[in-house]
DNA sequence: TGTACATCAGTGAACGCGCGTTCACTGATGTAC
DNA sequence: TGTACATCAGTGAACGCGCGTTCACTGATGTAC
């Protein structure tokens, strides 16, 4: 095997990204330094040709993870404000999103592990929840900042939930109410789902 | 040291209630046999005359974090119904659970790990997501069961992004704005905070 | 353009530490007489 | 009530496995001439 600057940069990110989607699906303690280098189709050995330690590319994959824009905000380009909003509502709680956590939102699947990290890992937690803030229109007023601090707790609790729910269609009940809430209360301030109790 | 029946049950019942609030404060996968024992006062053989393996007192330590009632629900009793929703989200949402999480409601540290967990987790976490739900009168109508859901969602998602943010300011913020937004949603159903766009 | 050499990504055996688990032993309590 | 024996929670040394880390080596690529 050859080496040229690209490729070591591609193996690099080949295993950064295996371990993103590891710590996502499995919990930042689980994945081992020859399980991703396998997966990586590599020998453990070679690994600290890239990383310091397993602390090092756990640390970073976590940022990664917390980093990468979901997918599901690509395919929103282009539409209003509100067609976007809830489009997103939509699709993070969309079984797909709830059935791929290893692609998924890191909030939901880091967010105890961040609770429990340190001050970097808590950073790029808060910066992903600022994003999010921020797409829900967070710094337009204080009602909208307020509506997304909601929307976005509702999203992350609905999906972790969702996930660790033993009954399928308790599961599916969940993310469709949430979102029915959600979004209906974006497009029909008032009349939607009755609020009184 | 000698042994009485009494005594062999209360010492189970130390090693598993300390096991219960590591596993909420550090993960499924931190807390060691040692550790815990130590914290009990004993030393670390010991622990296989009242635990099969630590697997088991793990699965155990899970499913009680997730039966245990949580403490802020103890101050609430005598109340109108109302009262006692608002009291349960303020205490929900309240600092002193955001910051024990150790004592905190399982719904929002086990989450991940129920999810990636096996049946009997996921079903002690559903039987706490069902009591819940009940607490907020999600069984009184479609309304307010879709209340309940969006409420508990919301809870969740707040306590676990409030203590996995670095700003301490945006983590009370957090915590206040979704607790005024989710109170003042069942005192006032159109009137407080505005929700239209 | 071709040849010799240096570089270094990747290999795989080996090491060593931590931790779950086992086990022979202790000594206090409960029971039988 | 007192005495001898059985039980068993708890002790702490030892074991062994898994896993992160190290290291001598390989061989393909890039560079110097």
């Amino acid at each position: 095997m050859g080496h040229s600057q690209a490729e070591k940069a591609a193996t690099r990110e080949r295993v950064l990204r295996i371990a993103s989607r590891k710590v996502r699906e499995n919990g930042m303690a689980a994945p081992g330094v020859a399980e991703i280098m396998q997966e990586a189709g590599l020998t453990h050995g070679g690994f600290y040709k890239h990383f310091a330690s397993r602390d090092d590319l756990i640390a970073q994959a976590a940022a990664t993870a917390l980093a990468e824009r979901p997918v599901e905000m690509e395919e929103l380009a282009g539409m209003s404000e509100q067609d976007r909003q809830a489009g997103l509502i939509d699709s993070y709680l969309g079984r797909e999103h709830r059935d791929s956590p290893g692609i998924g939102c890191g909030l939901v699947t880091l967010g105890a592990a961040a609770g429990r990290g340190d001050q970097a890992l808590k950073e790029a937690y808060e910066r992903r929840v600022r994003g999010y803030l921020n797409l829900f229109g967070g710094n337009d007023s204080e009602e909208a900042r307020a509506e997304a601090m909601l929307t976005l707790s509702a999203l992350v609790g609905a999906t972790l939930i969702a996930r660790a729910v033993a009954d399928p269609a308790l599961s599916d009940e969940l993310l469709e109410t949430v979102a029915r809430q959600l979004t209906g209360q974006q497009d029909h301030p008032e009349a939607s789902a009755p609020r009184g109790l």
